[in-house]
DNA sequence: ATGTCC
């Protein structure tokens, strides 16, 4: 198969919320983008686009290669792609696929209080959460693990740290897979990975994660967010973070063992980046024991960190904080779909970098009490701007996939060279919007300027008929990596 | 995203 590098790729409007990418050269499939014409990457500055087409190549792809609203250019994959291959058929499992972050995901708690009743305590509240919150780059956790323990929190993830106490059982229910995700092996972590992680459990990191408290500020959809423990003002926890540098260190090691290995697999791709194996293969059933088990770890790490904001709330403000939902957008799931015309369902390996699983009312994985109206979608926004809730819908396109985010237009470079971290606090503050902040430069690389308009990627999504909106939340303080 | 280069 010919590498597809001299390919340039050009999307064609085929509605206002969808264009394709025509199938040419050593593509097995089209691009489909979904996005309207402002939110579509420049092919001049993003290489996002040529990213979709160079996927499109991977042996085993089905019916094409997605792009979500919030596309940009990333490591092999873009950041906002779904791809999914067919096990039986040679399909591939790529790392650049799931991203450096394995299993960065975000979880929302609801709180037993509105914005009005919390009033005068939110600074109170915020100086807790800033104490108990660890963050920045390279900073240790809440809960110190040993070797063995973290052996459980590999296989088990939010399982495990609630079986320890650290979280309710109801907890569990409202995490994707119950918590656990399964085929972990924690003998295929190695051991510059433990070893990162031990330390780590319970922490933020940096960039564009962040723990925010958030107030409900338009319902959408009151059904739905009655039956997510949702309304009008209601104060609200996000939490946005992944698994640390032990996912990192997973992501480096199998993309590394791949890379040599490929031509004996009979794979070449367009880009090293696109590292991959087939799932049935040593290589490729190596990377998904690894990958859940970082899942796991992201799991855990999401509720020790929940955990930490119930002891602020507790002291700070008297009142609960319930979890509505805990989702993952850089993950690899094996999941069974139909496929083209042929109606029974086939076993794929489902790609979301940068992309939500968003499950339709009914799905049997759903929860009881959610069953009605689908998955909880948790979208968080660029900091200080808002975040949303939506669910998946019956005829949810690209796997039932969304976007995960704002998406990034300006480099971490670009924005720290053009904006002032502590002026960007002052106008956050100005605007109501509480900060405890770990670095200025942090800060100022992760300014709203520096990413697409979460409002328009979300109304892109919705308009592409890949979900519906719940809640709008917005942000009264921002607890940041 | 990341002990922002083993």
């Amino acid at each position: 198969m010919k590498p597809a590098e001299h390919m340039v790729a050009e999307a064609v409007a085929e509605t206002p919320f969808r264009y394709r990418i025509p199938r040419r050269g050593a593509m097995r499939v089209p691009g489909v983008v979904f996005a309207t014409r402002r939110l579509l990457p420049e092919a001049s500055g993003d290489q996002a686009l040529q990213q979709v087409a160079d996927v499109a190549t991977l042996p085993g792809i089905v019916t094409a290669s997605y792009a979500m609203p919030d596309v940009h250019w990333g490591y092999g994959f873009p950041i906002g792609g779904v791809a999914a291959t067919d096990i039986a058929e040679g399909g591939v499992v790529s790392p650049g696929g799931v991203g450096f972050d394995i299993s960065c995901g975000v979880r929302l708690l609801a709180a037993g209080c509105d914005r009005d009743g919390l009033g005068r305590r939110l600074e109170r509240l915020m100086d807790g959460l800033g104490r108990r919150v660890p963050r920045g780059a390279g900073r240790g956790g809440v809960w110190h693990v040993s070797r063995a323990e973290l052996a459980e929190v590999l296989a088990h993830g939010a399982r495990y740290a609630v079986e320890r106490g650290h979280g309710v059982p109801r907890d569990l229910e409202r995490c994707e897979d119950g918590g656990t995700l399964p085929g972990a092996d924690p003998g295929q972590v190695g051991e510059r990975a433990v070893d990162r992680g031990l330390g780590q459990v319970g922490s933020l990191g940096s960039g564009n994660h962040f723990l925010e408290v958030q107030a409900v500020d338009v319902v959408h959809d009151a059904a739905a967010a009655r039956a997510m423990g949702l309304a009008p003002g209601q104060v609200c926890v996000m939490i946005h973070c992944g698994s640390r540098g032990l996912g990192h260190q997973i992501c480096t090691d199998h993309v590394r063992a791949m890379d040599p290995v490929m031509p004996r697999y009979g794979i070449e791709v367009p880009d090293r980046q696109l590292a991959c194996a087939p799932v049935d293969s040593g290589p490729g059933r190596a990377y998904l024991a690894a990958m859940a088990a970082a899942a796991n770890y992201a799991r855990a790490n999401r509720q020790l960190l929940a955990e930490a904001a119930r002891r602020a709330f507790a002291e700070s403000v008297g009142c609960g904080l319930d979890l509505v939902y805990d989702i993952s957008h850089n993950m690899a799931k094996l999941e069974r779909h139909p496929v083209g015309e042929d109606a029974a369902p086939r076993l794929l390996c489902v790609h979301r970098k940068g992309a939500t699983r968003a499950l339709p009312p009914g799905h049997p994985d759903l929860p009881a009490d959610l069953s009605a109206v689908g998955q909880p979608v948790l979208i968080p926004g660029t900091m200080g701007t808002a975040s949303y809730v939506l669910t998946g819908v019956a005829d949810g396109d690209a796997w039932h996939s969304t976007c995960h985010g704002a998406g990034r237009v300006r480099s971490r470079h670009r924005a720290a060279r053009e904006i002032d971290g502590h002026r960007l606090r002052g106008e956050l503050e100005a605007h109501g919007v509480a900060v405890r902040a770990s670095s200025w430069r942090g800060l100022a690389e992760e300014a709203p300027q520096a990413y697409k308009d979460v409002d328009e990627v979300v109304a892109a999504a919705e308009g592409a008929g890949l979900c519906r909106k719940v809640a709008r939340l917005v942000p009264l303080g921002v607890v940041k990596g």
